[in-house]
RNA sequence: GGGGGUGUAGCUCAGCUGGUUAGAGCGUCUGCCUGUCACGCAGAAGGUCGCGGGUUCGAGUCCCGUCACUCCCGCCA
């Protein structure tokens, strides 16, 4: 028989069904057994009778995440037993057969509620357990269906997906690298990627136009609450646009993502403030928009940031990017950057989007001729011959007609913890990392064979 | 790199000024139970108090060291 999806019982009162599925709960009454029975979609209450003596002695050994197979009649509940805060409330199931498909030792910590207050270690070594609660199961199905509904939204608006690749190369700015050795080039390495920024440019100039991926950013910094090793975003970039472009695009994207997902915004069209105006009001260059009853009621409160300063000092009084090198000037302050003034008033096309009190986007207008990248670096102090070896194939790319183009970057782990609430960027991953970087149930960074090591030609350096 | 916090049963925790055999709730196990849905009732098992050292007649408790975990600052174009 073909196995029905718990939540579809509802509909098949009266009829034979097969159900599949973890044990959730046993109330075993002696001569009655009650079980509810869990599958992704919901649970079930399932009834073995005294009449069927033999499935009775087979229930009464089922345990806490046994996983079963039960063929069971549907049967209306007695109006005194429905149970009206339950999706299955209506009904419950005659168990009639049943096949114990895996039997199950006793978890490490209780399945049926919140594990929130577990300990977060033991839940990481045990995260497939984990993941069998109902609030995980809730938060990857809300991830699913928010990457889900931003793909519909860009693909209605002729985007093309493109991979990336992850095997990248080490760029001198920016956080600290992931360095994978190369096999062949001994001493050489590869970097996993920050963003896809460089990459992107090319797709544009390449003809693609309109560009996104659910891009994958690791960076080796150290780790906080909202903040991992690598992390997801969906990263976008348009040709032929200015910042307006960008700005209505990907709010209406946002809109129609989250508000198909049953949320409600705060204000639309999306509050804009410059960097400057920001940094004043709220003292950060996020802040949250929400009253006490929007938090209450899961109102989201987006807010654009706009105008952000192109430089800031070093420590040594050099000048850094503050955000972005590749990022575009406003067009009065182009002649600044081209002339190395003024620099500290220098404003570039570089936004911000702000929900909740989080950061849940940034991108810019990119340059797209080589003399304004060349600027920009000769600010930061690189002389042509370093400008040419850290950026020479992307000044070389515009060479060969380059149209204007910028994007964006919206980080996925942020978003969803606006959504579902969450105030650990872990709880918003599958398998996410400890706060000392150790995965979940693998338990990476590990030991490799010396043989490994020979093939790399590295030798580890004891302290 | 720096600062704060935590570490006692499978899980969450209590344990006062140092004092008998280290407790509770949940979970687990056994028995009973024909309508439970946080099932109930009766009973039981389960501990290197992170680890090492010290003070003391006596240490879960005080001191020193150490390890692990966690949050924050730095850092994160």
């Amino acid at each position: 028989m073909k196995r029905t999806w718990i939540i579809e019982t509802t509909e098949q009162v009266g009829e034979e069904v097969k159900v599949s599925g973890w044990v959730h709960v046993r109330r075993d009454m002696g001569k009655l057994i009650f079980i509810e029975l869990r599958d992704k979609t919901g649970l079930i209450q399932v009834v073995f009778l005294p009449n069927y003596a033999e499935l009775l002695a087979q229930a009464s050994s089922l345990r806490s995440e046994f996983v079963v197979s039960i063929t069971g009649r549907v049967n209306a509940r007695p109006e005194k037993q429905v149970k009206d805060d339950h999706p299955t409330g209506t009904v419950e199931l005659e168990a009639l057969s049943m096949e114990i498909l895996s039997e199950a030792a006793t978890p490490p910590f209780e399945l049926t509620e919140d594990t929130s207050k577990i300990d977060e270690n033991i839940r990481l070594k045990y995260r497939y357990l984990d993941i069998r609660t109902q609030r995980l199961q809730n938060n990857l199905e809300m991830r699913s269906k928010f990457v889900q509904s931003a793909r519909e939204y860009l693909f209605e608006n002729r985007f093309t997906e493109v991979e990336t690749p992850l095997l990248t190369k080490s760029t001198p700015e920016g956080s600290r690298d992931f360095l994978v050795p190369s096999r062949h080039a001994r001493g050489s390495f590869y970097a996993l990627p920050q963003s896809p920024q460089q990459y992107k440019q090319l797709l544009v100039g390449g003809g693609v136009e309109r560009y996104f991926q659910i891009a994958r950013a690791i960076r080796d910094e150290d780790l906080r609450a909202d903040r991992g090793y690598e992390h997801s975003q969906i990263d976008i970039e348009m040709a032929f646009v200015e910042q307006e472009d960008i700005l209505s695009t990907v709010e209406a994207m946002m809109i129609q993502t989250v508000e198909a997902m049953g949320f409600t915004i705060k204000e639309k069209p999306f509050p804009r403030i410059t960097y400057a105006e920001s940094m004043e009001k709220y003292g950060a260059d996020k802040f949250d928009l929400r009253t006490e009853e929007d938090k209450a009621a899961g109102v989201l409160a987006y807010a654009w940031v706009v105008d952000f300063p192109f430089f800031e000092k070093t420590e040594n009084g050099g000048w850094t990017f503050s955000h972005n090198p590749f990022s575009m000037p406003k067009p009065e302050h182009v002649e600044w950057l081209m002339e190395g003034k003024n620099i500290d008033q220098i404003i570039t096309q570089q936004y911000d989007l702000v929900c909740n009190g989080y950061e849940a986007g940034g991108g810019s207008i990119r340059a797209h001729k080589a003399e304004i990248l060349r600027a920009t670096y000769k600010i930061m102090g690189y002389s042509e011959a370093e400008t040419e070896e850290s950026v020479g194939h992307m000044l070389e790319a515009f060479s060969y007609g380059f149209p204007p183009h910028g994007g964006i970057a919206l980080g996925i782990e942020r978003n969803l913890m606006n959504l579902t609430g969450e105030t650990f960027l872990r709880e918003v991953q599958a398998f996410p990392m400890s706060s000392q970087g150790r995965t979940a149930v693998m338990d990476a960074p590990g030991q490799v064979s010396q043989q490994q090591l020979d093939e790399l030609g590295l030798i580890i350096q004891k302290d």
